[in-house]
DNA sequence: TCCATTTTGGTAAATTCTACCAAAAAGGCG
DNA sequence: CGCCTTTTTGGTAGAATTTACCAAAATGGA
């Protein structure tokens, strides 16, 4: 479905997201109105299913991140729905992934500080029923956060 | 140094890192001349770090993806700086942090299938030198994956 | 080989970007 | 407060880009 001349594109594209038509037509080796097209089909069918500016976070005043590690106390659709739903909302949480192994869940969560850090534990993680245990691995360094899929 | 009125920029790039000038400028709330040299000083400035197209993983052909921990077994400049190079190098790592906890590291992969990950285990991760334990946690679902500073 | 379907490259109009201008706003100082 | 300097603003016009269309070329089944 994908085929070369799409992972060329795709990328490119992950690498420069505002690149114009014409200077992707011309490193992936395409006329303007081909490439353009297959783009296009490339965002209509959802294989590229959206585009993003990508912020520095400590320079955007976000200095706190952490890892967590939530293991539920039952997986009952019930909770795992409403753990999922609240996820969800809290647009602190980046990234949330169900995982094998000792947590059920892994969270990626960004905030301004130590503070925010704090409430969004007691005010909204705590709170949520049927969690067994959360584990907080402080973000140290960054040594790479990258959105690029390896074609 | 980042203010309002850039936040909101920011905000809306995140959503949409494609969105028009105009767009953008009418969302806001200001002129297109003013929102232009805005968004351009935040590029300049180093703000915005990029703009990235998002490829849906699963759909790209990526099947398999999972979150490592890792602990080194000495931390020694040399040993830490080697991991952190190999690490930067492969390009299946998505992302890698430094964390407090049991482990030192956290690593994503992203990979096209188990096989491809056996691969990346043996091939590459075992082979780094000063490697204490690396546990492997599949990635079953992915419940969210986001980009975008909660601002 | 022939026909139907898909994909291609080129083009032109509509949109958008980008660099300029003078005017307005903000900030410092006596 | 009044004056000056500096910064930020909105508007505009030319350059660049996007987007929809065309006929031609390529593909692939029967």
């Amino acid at each position: 479905m994908v085929e070369e001349q799409d992972e060329k594109i795709l990328g490119e594209l992950q690498k420069d997201g505002r690149a114009t038509n014409q200077q992707l037509a011309e490193t992936v080796g395409m006329s303007t109105s081909a490439c353009w097209r297959r783009v296009r089909a490339l965002e209509e069918s959802g294989v590229i299913s959206g585009y993003a500016a990508l912020v520095a976070r400590e320079q955007a005043g976000f200095a706190t991140s952490a890892i967590l590690h939530v293991s539920l106390e039952r997986h009952d659709v019930k909770f795992v729905d409403e753990f999922v739903a609240s996820v969800l909302k809290r647009r602190e949480v980046l990234e949330c992934f169900a995982t094998t192994g000792d947590a059920d869940y892994h969270l990626r969560v960004v905030v301004r500080d130590m503070d925010a850090y704090n409430r969004f534990l007691d005010d909204f993680m705590f709170r949520i029923p049927g969690i067994r245990h959360v584990r907080t691995n402080v973000i140290l360094k960054e040594i790479k956060t990258g959105v690029a899929l390896p074609f």
